[in-house]
DNA sequence: CACCTTCTGTACGGCACCGTATAGAAGTAG
DNA sequence: CTACTTCTATACGGTGCCGTACAGAAGGTG
């Protein structure tokens, strides 16, 4: 049995590598190939066509996102204070320049013009939002006062990745931790 | 001197559509041409070739979102608070289902892989930053809390449009709402 | 009306990619 | 080593779009 030496899995990746760099107009067969340095021939042999890749990529995308973060600021144990702070710390290191943020903003422009995708997403974004909750109300009582501060950190967070921020003499690190200490109140 | 069936406009204008609907790779010529009920014969009478289309697509974007809006609200008139309420009504007015939003959520994320696009983007989005931080100047003497105030509308106003947002029982614009009535105090 | 300009339809060669078919390389098991 | 499976290279026909060329329709102008 000769194992795959471009596996399943070198596509997925290949794919929303293109996806992050390109969207989804980016994902060609052959143009993944060409980047794994191999040519279409096994491709069909994994995926019924292009589709099925889409479809893989994205289950292997939304798995990703809903627990490895949430999981990992789990594990860091802390009050829901402590674990906004890591939460937004983890998040934050992510926005870099990271794949990972990239393939995220794909996506969200994709959903735009596929219901499927936005259906994914918003299973996700409920998620997120479900567990930001739950660490706010850990400290305010208020049920409109965590809606509004979700919504908030939600927001800027997002919104930093698809607006260039020219806040004079302040640098968006700065002006994003006065938003952050303002609702960790 | 006949008059063009097809005038320069039709074409960018389509080509902004088409771009709101599926980025700029749906940007393609026979496509718009056959949106337009003709064939691309007369397109390369005035557009040297595709990217030429684009180029001239974002000039009209940018002269339409920069001035149309603060001009709009410039004529209402009012106070710092006023003329803030009017801006955001007339923001939230085009956040429907308008293809001026899709629109510009199209070339936000096209500005994320074309670094000429990026740079308008950023051009229009200090210009808009400019006229918030003057409007909330006025009733505001902290530059600090008028720097967090814009970044926060501005970005729960464009997250709107790139989170689905689920607030329980809770509409998003009963949220929005409460974070506004929150920053014009 | 005839004329001239401006735009449009049509046809062409070229390119990039899709999905299929198939023969053969490469690894694994006996 | 042989047989077997699994993957890969190659070749093919088909589709959609690009940009060019050119003849001719459409509509003002004198």
């Amino acid at each position: 049995m000769a194992r795959a030496r471009t596996p399943r899995t070198a596509w997925i990746e290949a794919g929303l590598h293109a996806l992050a760099a390109g969207g989804p107009d980016a994902v060609r067969i052959e143009v993944l190939a060409r980047s794994l340095g191999v040519t279409k021939g096994g491709f069909y042999g994994f995926f019924a066509d292009r589709y099925a890749l889409l479809e893989e990529m994205l289950d292997a995308w939304e798995r990703d996102v809903t627990d490895a973060i949430i999981e990992s600021v789990r594990a860091e144990g802390g009050d829901g204070r402590d674990r906004l702070r890591n939460l937004f710390r983890i998040a934050g290191s992510q926005a870099g320049v990271t794949t990972a943020m990239s393939t995220e903003l794909a996506i969200r422009e994709w959903s735009r013009r596929d219901a499927a995708v936005a259906h994914r997403l918003r299973r996700v974004d409920r998620r997120r939002m479900d567990y930001l909750r739950e660490l706010f109300r850990e400290f305010c009582p208020d049920e409109d006062e965590v809606e509004v501060r979700c919504t908030i950190v939600t927001s800027v967070w997002m919104a930093a990745h698809f607006i260039a921020f020219d806040h004079g003499g302040r640098s968006h690190d700065e002006v994003e931790s006065m938003v952050l200490r303002r609702v960790l109140e």
